[in-house]
DNA sequence: GGTATTTACATTCCATGCTATATAAATGAG
DNA sequence: CTCATTTATATAGCATGGAATGTAAATACC
């Protein structure tokens, strides 16, 4: 066939909903005055404290200097503070500030507000399966992606 | 909660999955001269050549600015030719070049793959389902996010 | 102990996407 | 016809993300 029908293909669906997501949840967080690319650091660090980046980068799917420049903008808004690291000065620690721990509650029920949101009518046998789905396609991608 | 599992949280699952399919796509597409961003805007022009960039938003799920600017990429990757409207100055309409034309066959192919490899071990019903929930997620995203 | 390799980050460059705003042409109201 | 409004794009500014590459500290090997 010459022609793909976008409505059909899985690559364009989940990169439109991924979008989708990100604006919704961007528009509750930002009052907060953190963006979209922060959560997953944050969830991190909520979760354990004074992690390293590489430490980060193992729980934060993303590459190595998308999450150094991500840190870099959560330094710059106050959200962490870099400490060196005296086992092993190529490294630091990253710790929450006081303004960060302060808004976790919020912004944790903001992002479970949001799954609500894109879940509405969905039966909970559904919420499972799609979560399955997705697991599984997430682990056709990466096998089949790094030759 | 004071926590949240990113694994079970559906925005997260996205947009890890949105980055999975557009990574493995470029290393496709790359050799063709093409970019994942401007698959979209390809294929709606394989499907209707000579698109206004209003007639483009209508069937890419982008926004305005957003399409200007992948539409300049285009045009200078010579994957498309503008030519001003008679009837409406303010418009031009976007010509798919030979170039273009040429590399459709191995464009679409290529889409098909990722798409194919994305659903490996799923069963029919499965894929159809999947289908049906993300399209179910996306159309609660949309409802939900214009105020 | 000194050199080669590896490792942890930093930097550079670019694509994609969004918000907010500017601009110029088309359209509508009177 | 004239002025206000709407419409189609353009532009500016920023966040997120990846590939490629640089750099300094740590480790491995002789």
């Amino acid at each position: 066939m010459s022609k793909l029908p976008r409505r059909e293909s899985f690559g364009y669906q989940v990169n439109h909903l991924g979008r989708l997501f990100a604006r919704a949840l961007d528009r509750k967080i930002q009052p907060l005055g953190v963006s979209t690319g922060q959560m997953p650091t944050l969830l991190a660090l909520f979760e354990q404290d004074g992690l390293s980046q590489k430490e980060l980068i193992a729980r934060v799917q993303v590459e190595q200097p998308t999450l150094a420049n991500t840190l870099n903008r959560m330094e710059r808004d106050g959200l962490v503070q870099r400490e060196s690291d005296d086992q092993d000065k190529r490294s630091s620690r990253f710790f929450l500030t006081e303004k960060a721990r302060d808004i976790q509650s919020p912004l944790i029920a903001s992002a479970r507000a949001i799954n609500a949101l894109a879940v509405t009518g969905f039966a909970e046998q559904e919420q499972q399966q799609l979560l399955d789905l997705l697991t599984r396609m997430i682990g056709n991608l990466q096998t089949g992606g790094h030759t």
